[in-house]
DNA sequence: AGGCGTACCTGAGGGC
DNA sequence: TGCCCTCAGGTACGCC
């Protein structure tokens, strides 16, 4: 599910939600989904604070006053949302709670299971697999250029490698691509110095403008506060084979590329 | 190195 | 109504 703008809209909401609160305890119902195993997790929680939440690549990072971070991995349908004090149910498919001193709580809810949560140790190198965040100042486009050269992979899977640039999944892949009107099957080192000019501008545009309307909700993407975003009103191409392209009104189309549905225009994208 | 298939899960939606 | 099939915003792993 949620991709850059959509963890982006989810780490601010969070933030002015439980930043300051102290965690009673941590229920974990699904063993799976946590690390170190339940016990340890639970008992490390236990009295720490959260002083802010914030947002590396896809991942939602909630740091703790130890010094610690909960890092969160949504995958495809993972939510946190959270409950004031008071709140009789569980959000459904809730898969841990951490219970604060106020009474209010955080739910990590997941249908699909796929969803993550990790404690780290203050010292943990945890992201430094994670590549580029595309809207600092480190995402140049000469940088973005360097790693372009030499690729001979569809532009489009290079976009969505977390290796390379962190936090663009298949939805924002897609619009990017056409906003540059590039092809996406295009071998990433063979785009002109001109193409990656307007695909380095097009990836942050189309981040920027998803996040100011709070992300895109295809399906079951809500905010912290389980509010729906508002891009997918927005969207040019994706989701949307058979509709006519915005910009010269032919037809997008759906393929399939590295295992992703890719939508595009075949006209304006070459 | 990188591409490909598969696995992890459940639910929604389309076709019949 | 209901069954069967495909698809889904993501990543990890093993194989070639």
């Amino acid at each position: 599910m949620p991709e850059l703008p959509e963890v982006e809209t989810i780490a601010r909401g969070l933030d002015r939600a439980i930043a300051g609160k102290t965690v009673e305890s941590a229920t974990v119902r699904l063993p799976k989904v946590v690390l170190p195993e339940p016990r340890r997790f639970s008992r490390r929680l236990a009295g720490d604070r959260v002083d802010r939440a914030g947002r590396r690549g896809k991942f939602v990072v909630i740091s703790l006053a130890s010094g610690r971070s909960l890092v969160v991995h949504l995958r495809m349908t993972g939510r946190l949302i959270v409950q004031p004090a008071g709140a009789t149910n569980l959000e459904p498919y809730t898969n841990v709670v951490l219970n604060f001193r106020d009474g209010a709580r955080l739910c990590f809810a997941d249908v699909r299971q796929f969803g993550r949560m990790r404690l780290v140790e203050p010292e943990d190198p945890w992201a430094a697999e994670v590549g580029l965040e595309p809207l600092s100042d480190d995402f140049s486009f000469e940088r973005f250029s360097g790693l372009l050269s030499g690729r001979t992979t569809p532009i489009k899977a290079f976009l969505l490698d977390q290796r390379r640039i962190a936090g663009i999944g298949n939805i924002y892949a897609c619009e990017a691509l056409w906003e540059a009107r590039i092809r996406p099957g295009l071998p990433a080192g063979s785009l002109s110095p001109q193409r990656r000019r307007r695909l380095h501008e097009a990836i942050r545009s189309v981040l920027v403008r998803a996040i100011e309307h709070r992300g895109t909700s295809v399906d079951d993407y809500v905010d912290a506060e389980g509010l729906r975003g508002g891009f997918q009103n927005k969207l040019s191409v994706y989701g949307r084979d058979g509709h006519a392209c915005p910009r010269c009104g032919k037809t997008v189309v759906r393929t399939v590329l590295a295992q992703r549905g890719t939508w595009w225009c075949r006209t304006c994208q070459r």
